[in-house]
DNA sequence: TCAAAAGTGTTAGCATTACACCCATGC
DNA sequence: GCATGGGTGTAATGCTAACACTTTTGA
């Protein structure tokens, strides 16, 4: 398809367009999300999340990407990157229309270590269900993130997606447990996940005390998100 | 809050922010969606979601009322507006960068007279699982719709937003079997609606010949959607 | 031998599915 | 009385939730 210049009807409203990004990880056994320091107005020194606007011939989730690694310099890719909600009130941001197609993403762990990138003062995790005051609408972006984040925890496998390639059972059990805010039985959690067939052994694992744990990886017939 | 005029870095891009309508109805048994025939280039002459340009200082969800009843002349209020997905991908029209946030109605019993409005050649209702083919990507949009609408069904009471205020359990289960395009068991499907509790019985139907049916609305207690 | 973490089965309740006949009415 | 559409119950199955003790290791 050739683009032709852009040649709209009158009543077309120039807007900004951006993305922003809601970056999960888990750490120390809680759901975390990625929040950087503002450094320019408006907002200047309060939380965000990354994000920033799209570049001409930019698809919305490459500019996504873009924002998380220069903002934040995460190297690592993300498991899972969606868009889940745009948010485009009149009077979200001071400067005038601005239309943010907000995104999940989901970093494995080992992502934990960010430095600050771009125009920020710093990038940092932080606890994603109680996170420091936000910019902007973010705290309602962030709300709608988790909302997300839940429903597709049942739905498709996006647990995984935390872990490094091999994990423990437990280590599930903690993602499952963040991220749905509440505890959940052993024993049935084991029954559900093991009779899912998703899940292949893989040797043990033996660090500190306690029994040795056995380690899994996702079967070669791994399902991901659809919708 | 106030809106200062618009004073976006260099690198915003500047797009055409626009809006789409996928609006469902239900005609004899089955499940409709509502479209025009494009009277202007790109894609003249060729079927349509309604849509069109976001107007300075309107909301999104105005937007999207405003272009359903301009274009179509639906003068009966969606029972359910909600946005579902933002179209973005470079190209997607010839005109230059548009970003359309995609949206999905559902109209009442009795919307299936419209008439054509604005630049448009006509407004018709056609078969949602086999519509005529579409411009721009919107058979991918009628497809994302399609999926958002069955998990509403499942998980809000969308179906009775369909209905008139008072209805029939085989109405109520034509609806559901339109949507999952399937068919469901009777006494399942009523014993399941009856014990969720949302309806309260409201007299008789005796319309045609056959036993006649129990009528009902929807409780007091009516949930709606989350997410 | 103790602390720490991993692992293991059974039962009861509930929801889902499959399935076939009688009832009330108009013609 | 028959065609049309509305209404009803039960049994089997599968999933979910509740519940406590044993095993393996390092210190």
């Amino acid at each position: 398809m050739t683009t032709q210049p852009l040649v709209l009807p009158p009543q077309a409203t120039q807007v900004g367009l951006a993305v922003d990004v809601v970056a999960f990880a888990m750490d120390a056994g809680k759901l975390q999300v990625l929040l950087v320091k503002r450094g320019e107005l408006p907002h200047a020194r309060v939380w965000a999340m990354p994000g920033g606007f799209v570049q001409p011939g930019e698809e919305l989730h490459e500019a996504a990407l873009r924002e998380l690694r220069t903002e934040t310099s995460v190297h690592l890719e993300p498991r899972h990157l969606e868009q889940f909600y745009t948010f485009g009130q009149v009077g979200r941001d001071p400067r005038g229309r601005i239309v943010s197609v907000a995104h999940l993403a989901v970093l494995p762990h080992g992502a934990a270590r960010v430095v600050p990138g771009g125009h920020t003062l710093g990038a940092e995790w932080h606890s994603a269900h109680q996170p420091p005051p936000l910019a902007f609408d973010h705290q309602q972006i962030l709300n709608r993130a988790l909302g997300r984040l839940q429903v597709r925890l049942e739905y498709a496998n996006l647990a995984l997606e935390f872990l490094p390639d091999s994990f423990t059972l437990p280590e599930l059990q903690v993602v499952y447990e963040a991220i749905q805010n509440r505890k959940l039985d052993k024993r049935n959690f084991r029954k559900r996940l093991l009779s899912q067939g998703v899940l292949t052994p893989c040797g043990e694992r033996r660090i500190g005390v306690g029994r040795p744990a056995q380690l899994y990886r996702r079967a070669k017939n791994a399902r991901v998100a659809a919708l």
